[in-house]
DNA sequence: ACACTAGTTGACTATTTAGTCAAACGATTA
DNA sequence: TAATCGTTTGACTAAATAGTCAACTAGTGT
Protein backbone atom coordinates (compact mmCIF):
# COMPACT_ATOMS: atom_id res chain seq x y z
CA UNK A 1 0.00 0.00 0.00
CA UNK A 2 1.40 3.25 -0.82
CA UNK A 3 2.98 6.09 1.76
CA UNK A 4 1.09 9.07 1.58
CA UNK A 5 2.78 12.03 2.78
CA UNK A 6 2.00 13.96 6.27
CA UNK A 7 1.54 16.95 4.58
CA UNK A 8 -0.91 15.66 2.58
CA UNK A 9 -2.18 14.08 5.10
CA UNK A 10 -2.82 16.88 6.94
CA UNK A 11 -4.14 18.92 3.75
CA UNK A 12 -7.13 16.09 3.51
CA UNK A 13 -7.99 16.82 7.41
CA UNK A 14 -7.86 19.96 7.26
CA UNK A 15 -10.33 19.97 4.77
CA UNK A 16 -13.00 17.71 6.10
CA UNK A 17 -12.29 19.85 9.20
CA UNK A 18 -13.83 22.50 7.59
CA UNK A 19 -16.92 20.78 7.25
CA UNK A 20 -16.82 19.57 10.37
CA UNK A 21 -19.02 22.26 11.82
CA UNK A 22 -22.16 22.75 12.44
CA UNK A 23 -22.84 26.40 12.16
CA UNK A 24 -20.58 26.47 8.51
CA UNK A 25 -22.72 23.04 7.26
CA UNK A 26 -25.69 25.46 8.21
CA UNK A 27 -24.18 28.15 6.16
CA UNK A 28 -23.50 25.86 2.96
CA UNK A 29 -26.84 24.81 3.21
CA UNK A 30 -28.33 27.99 2.96
CA UNK A 31 -25.80 29.21 0.27
CA UNK A 32 -27.52 26.52 -1.83
CA UNK A 33 -29.83 29.28 -2.97
CA UNK A 34 -27.36 31.48 -3.95
CA UNK A 35 -25.17 34.28 -3.08
CA UNK A 36 -25.74 36.07 0.04
CA UNK A 37 -24.65 38.73 2.20
CA UNK A 38 -22.83 38.42 5.77
CA UNK A 39 -25.65 40.33 6.83
CA UNK A 40 -28.10 38.23 6.42
CA UNK A 41 -26.23 35.13 6.53
CA UNK A 42 -26.00 35.75 10.57
CA UNK A 43 -28.83 36.93 11.06
CA UNK A 44 -30.68 33.25 9.77
CA UNK A 45 -28.27 31.70 11.52
CA UNK A 46 -28.31 33.51 14.79
CA UNK A 47 -24.72 34.57 15.13
CA UNK A 48 -23.33 37.71 14.91
CA UNK A 49 -21.59 38.79 12.06
CA UNK A 50 -18.57 38.78 13.33
CA UNK A 51 -18.67 35.50 14.41
CA UNK A 52 -19.96 34.58 10.90
CA UNK A 53 -17.62 36.62 8.68
CA UNK A 54 -14.80 34.53 10.32
CA UNK A 55 -16.76 31.11 8.93
CA UNK A 56 -16.97 32.51 5.91
CA UNK A 57 -13.59 33.34 5.61
CA UNK A 58 -12.39 29.98 6.51
CA UNK A 59 -14.41 28.67 3.79
CA UNK A 60 -13.08 31.52 1.07
CA UNK A 61 -9.73 30.33 2.80
CA UNK A 62 -10.15 26.71 1.88
CA UNK A 63 -11.61 27.28 -1.39
CA UNK A 64 -15.45 26.52 -0.75
CA UNK A 65 -16.35 30.05 -0.93
CA UNK A 66 -15.81 33.14 -3.33
CA UNK A 67 -16.22 36.48 -2.07
CA UNK A 68 -18.02 39.46 -4.02
CA UNK A 69 -18.00 42.87 -3.00
CA UNK A 70 -20.79 45.29 -3.83
CA UNK A 71 -20.87 48.73 -2.57
CA UNK A 72 -20.02 48.27 1.41
CA UNK A 73 -21.84 44.86 1.20
CA UNK A 74 -19.94 41.81 0.76
CA UNK A 75 -21.64 38.75 -1.04
CA UNK A 76 -20.13 35.42 -0.32
CA UNK A 77 -21.23 32.14 -2.99
CA UNK A 78 -20.09 28.66 -3.15
CA UNK A 79 -17.04 27.72 -5.12
CA UNK A 80 -16.76 24.35 -4.94
CA UNK A 81 -20.34 22.24 -5.73
CA UNK A 82 -18.63 19.54 -4.90
CA UNK A 83 -19.10 19.82 -1.50
CA UNK A 84 -22.96 19.09 -1.95
CA UNK A 85 -21.84 15.56 -3.14
CA UNK A 86 -19.21 14.67 0.31
CA UNK A 87 -22.48 15.82 2.11
CA UNK A 88 -25.12 13.43 0.82
CA UNK A 89 -22.42 10.96 0.76
CA UNK A 90 -22.02 11.21 4.69
CA UNK A 91 -25.98 11.60 4.35
CA UNK A 92 -25.99 7.90 3.17
CA UNK A 93 -24.00 6.56 5.57
CA UNK A 94 -25.65 7.66 8.37
CA UNK A 95 -29.06 6.97 7.53
CA UNK A 96 -28.14 3.15 6.34
CA UNK A 97 -26.01 3.40 10.17
CA UNK A 98 -29.79 4.26 11.70
CA UNK A 99 -31.91 2.16 10.32
CA UNK A 100 -29.16 -0.74 10.48
CA UNK A 101 -28.92 0.42 14.81
CA UNK A 102 -32.97 0.70 14.46
CA UNK A 103 -33.02 -3.07 13.21
CA UNK A 104 -30.34 -5.15 15.78
CA UNK A 105 -30.80 -7.12 18.55
CA UNK A 106 -30.06 -4.06 21.80
CA UNK A 107 -27.07 -5.99 23.30
CA UNK A 108 -25.31 -5.14 19.51
CA UNK A 109 -25.99 -1.66 19.94
CA UNK A 110 -22.98 0.78 20.97
CA UNK A 111 -24.78 2.21 23.80
CA UNK A 112 -25.56 -1.31 25.22
CA UNK A 113 -24.27 -2.55 28.39
CA UNK A 114 -20.91 -3.88 27.21
CA UNK A 115 -20.68 -7.46 25.90
CA UNK A 116 -18.84 -9.36 22.87
CA UNK A 117 -20.18 -10.28 19.63
CA UNK A 118 -21.84 -13.21 21.14
CA UNK A 119 -22.16 -15.44 17.75
CA UNK A 120 -18.55 -14.37 16.40
CA UNK A 121 -16.79 -16.88 15.20
CA UNK B 1 -34.45 25.83 0.52
CA UNK B 2 -35.50 23.02 3.14
CA UNK B 3 -34.79 23.88 6.59
CA UNK B 4 -32.25 20.63 7.55
CA UNK B 5 -32.78 20.19 11.98
CA UNK B 6 -29.60 21.29 13.69
CA UNK B 7 -29.61 17.51 15.47
CA UNK B 8 -29.28 16.10 11.95
CA UNK B 9 -26.42 19.04 11.32
CA UNK B 10 -24.73 17.97 14.12
CA UNK B 11 -24.31 14.28 13.48
CA UNK B 12 -23.07 15.19 9.40
CA UNK B 13 -20.75 17.64 11.56
CA UNK B 14 -19.96 14.70 13.64
CA UNK B 15 -18.94 12.59 10.91
CA UNK B 16 -17.16 14.61 9.34
CA UNK B 17 -14.85 15.66 11.91
CA UNK B 18 -13.83 11.94 12.73
CA UNK B 19 -12.19 12.51 9.32
CA UNK B 20 -10.57 15.63 10.14
CA UNK B 21 -7.24 14.29 11.79
CA UNK B 22 -4.60 13.09 10.49
CA UNK B 23 -3.83 10.26 13.10
CA UNK B 24 -7.24 9.24 11.75
CA UNK B 25 -6.96 9.43 8.47
CA UNK B 26 -3.21 7.95 8.65
CA UNK B 27 -4.83 4.76 10.59
CA UNK B 28 -7.61 4.29 7.62
CA UNK B 29 -4.93 4.33 5.10
CA UNK B 30 -2.74 1.82 6.57
CA UNK B 31 -6.72 -0.19 7.38
CA UNK B 32 -7.06 -0.54 3.54
CA UNK B 33 -4.55 -3.89 3.68
CA UNK B 34 -6.77 -5.65 5.80
CA UNK B 35 -7.88 -6.35 9.63
CA UNK B 36 -5.07 -4.93 12.36
CA UNK B 37 -4.54 -5.04 15.61
CA UNK B 38 -3.83 -2.05 17.78
CA UNK B 39 -0.25 -3.06 18.85
CA UNK B 40 0.49 -3.04 15.33
CA UNK B 41 -1.39 0.29 14.07
CA UNK B 42 0.12 1.85 17.20
CA UNK B 43 3.47 1.02 16.11
CA UNK B 44 3.14 1.91 12.48
CA UNK B 45 1.50 5.39 13.10
CA UNK B 46 4.23 6.04 15.78
CA UNK B 47 1.67 6.68 18.84
CA UNK B 48 1.16 4.65 22.08
CA UNK B 49 -1.43 2.23 21.64
CA UNK B 50 -3.67 4.11 24.75
CA UNK B 51 -3.78 7.02 22.29
CA UNK B 52 -5.00 4.86 19.00
CA UNK B 53 -7.09 2.81 21.15
CA UNK B 54 -9.30 6.02 21.73
CA UNK B 55 -8.98 6.97 17.87
CA UNK B 56 -10.05 3.42 17.17
CA UNK B 57 -13.19 3.30 19.16
CA UNK B 58 -13.92 6.65 18.48
CA UNK B 59 -14.34 5.56 14.82
CA UNK B 60 -16.12 2.17 15.72
CA UNK B 61 -18.32 4.42 17.73
CA UNK B 62 -19.00 6.45 14.75
CA UNK B 63 -19.55 2.88 12.54
CA UNK B 64 -16.48 4.09 10.40
CA UNK B 65 -14.91 0.83 11.96
CA UNK B 66 -15.24 -2.70 13.34
CA UNK B 67 -13.97 -4.73 16.43
CA UNK B 68 -13.09 -8.24 17.09
CA UNK B 69 -11.66 -10.00 19.64
CA UNK B 70 -9.30 -13.04 19.28
CA UNK B 71 -7.38 -13.96 22.74
CA UNK B 72 -6.23 -11.44 23.92
CA UNK B 73 -6.06 -9.14 21.04
CA UNK B 74 -8.19 -7.06 19.24
CA UNK B 75 -8.04 -6.71 15.76
CA UNK B 76 -9.95 -3.53 13.86
CA UNK B 77 -10.80 -3.34 10.44
CA UNK B 78 -12.89 -1.20 7.93
CA UNK B 79 -16.91 -1.30 8.22
CA UNK B 80 -17.95 1.34 6.21
CA UNK B 81 -15.86 1.88 2.47
CA UNK B 82 -17.37 4.53 1.45
CA UNK B 83 -15.14 6.96 3.47
CA UNK B 84 -12.79 6.11 0.70
CA UNK B 85 -14.62 7.76 -1.46
CA UNK B 86 -14.84 10.62 0.54
CA UNK B 87 -11.38 11.19 0.71
CA UNK B 88 -11.01 10.76 -3.02
CA UNK B 89 -13.49 13.52 -3.55
CA UNK B 90 -11.51 15.55 -1.00
CA UNK B 91 -8.42 14.72 -2.81
CA UNK B 92 -9.74 15.37 -5.72
CA UNK B 93 -11.09 18.58 -5.15
CA UNK B 94 -7.41 20.24 -3.69
CA UNK B 95 -5.49 18.23 -6.76
CA UNK B 96 -7.61 20.99 -8.54
CA UNK B 97 -7.57 23.79 -6.41
CA UNK B 98 -3.49 23.40 -5.98
CA UNK B 99 -3.31 23.14 -9.74
CA UNK B 100 -5.33 26.36 -9.92
CA UNK B 101 -2.98 27.83 -7.26
CA UNK B 102 -0.11 26.45 -9.03
CA UNK B 103 0.47 29.13 -11.67
CA UNK B 104 3.01 30.59 -9.48
CA UNK B 105 5.48 27.96 -7.55
CA UNK B 106 6.55 25.54 -9.91
CA UNK B 107 8.19 23.52 -6.93
CA UNK B 108 4.21 22.59 -5.79
CA UNK B 109 3.02 21.27 -9.16
CA UNK B 110 2.18 17.67 -9.09
CA UNK B 111 4.82 16.87 -12.02
CA UNK B 112 7.56 18.88 -10.40
CA UNK B 113 10.83 17.27 -9.03
CA UNK B 114 9.80 16.38 -5.63
CA UNK B 115 10.28 18.67 -2.67
CA UNK B 116 11.37 18.02 0.71
CA UNK B 117 8.89 18.82 3.13
CA UNK B 118 9.87 21.56 5.49
CA UNK B 119 7.66 20.80 8.69
CA UNK B 120 8.88 16.87 8.78
CA UNK B 121 11.12 16.21 12.05
C1' DA C 1 -15.20 66.68 5.98
C1' DC C 2 -18.64 64.20 8.22
C1' DA C 3 -21.72 60.68 9.41
C1' DC C 4 -23.66 56.15 8.34
C1' DT C 5 -23.60 51.34 7.10
C1' DA C 6 -21.53 46.65 6.42
C1' DG C 7 -17.70 43.80 7.27
C1' DT C 8 -13.38 42.49 9.34
C1' DT C 9 -10.12 41.76 13.07
C1' DG C 10 -7.84 42.06 17.94
C1' DA C 11 -8.33 40.39 22.45
C1' DC C 12 -10.41 37.56 25.45
C1' DT C 13 -13.20 33.35 27.50
C1' DA C 14 -14.99 28.82 27.68
C1' DT C 15 -15.01 24.45 25.70
C1' DT C 16 -13.11 20.70 23.29
C1' DT C 17 -9.62 17.50 22.20
C1' DA C 18 -5.10 14.95 20.98
C1' DG C 19 -1.69 13.14 23.49
C1' DT C 20 0.69 11.04 27.71
C1' DC C 21 1.35 7.97 31.84
C1' DA C 22 -0.40 4.87 35.05
C1' DA C 23 -3.86 1.94 36.69
C1' DA C 24 -7.52 -1.32 35.58
C1' DC C 25 -9.42 -4.86 32.69
C1' DG C 26 -9.88 -9.38 30.22
C1' DA C 27 -8.00 -13.48 28.25
C1' DT C 28 -4.49 -16.82 28.21
C1' DT C 29 -1.06 -19.83 30.27
C1' DA C 30 1.94 -21.69 34.04
C1' DT D 1 -3.99 -19.04 41.84
C1' DA D 2 -0.66 -16.08 39.96
C1' DA D 3 1.84 -14.10 36.07
C1' DT D 4 1.62 -11.89 31.85
C1' DC D 5 0.23 -9.83 27.57
C1' DG D 6 -2.68 -6.66 24.86
C1' DT D 7 -6.21 -3.27 25.29
C1' DT D 8 -8.94 0.12 27.52
C1' DT D 9 -9.85 4.00 30.56
C1' DG D 10 -9.12 7.72 34.37
C1' DA D 11 -6.68 11.85 35.18
C1' DC D 12 -4.16 15.29 33.52
C1' DT D 13 -1.76 18.91 30.25
C1' DA D 14 -1.21 21.64 26.23
C1' DA D 15 -3.11 23.34 22.16
C1' DA D 16 -6.90 24.56 19.14
C1' DT D 17 -11.22 26.80 18.35
C1' DA D 18 -16.17 28.77 18.39
C1' DG D 19 -18.13 32.53 20.15
C1' DT D 20 -18.45 37.45 22.07
C1' DC D 21 -17.66 42.54 22.30
C1' DA D 22 -15.24 46.48 20.91
C1' DA D 23 -12.38 48.81 17.86
C1' DC D 24 -11.15 49.38 13.21
C1' DT D 25 -11.59 49.53 7.95
C1' DA D 26 -13.88 50.56 3.70
C1' DG D 27 -17.52 52.26 0.80
C1' DT D 28 -21.64 55.68 0.17
C1' DG D 29 -24.02 59.69 0.56
C1' DT D 30 -24.90 64.60 2.78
Amino acid sequence: MEKIPSEIMAQVAGYFQVLSEPTRLHILNLLQEGERSVGEIAQRCGYTAANISRHLSLMTKHGLLERRRQGTTVYYRIADPSVYALCELVCGNLARRLLQAAQVPQAWRQDAPSMEHPGEP
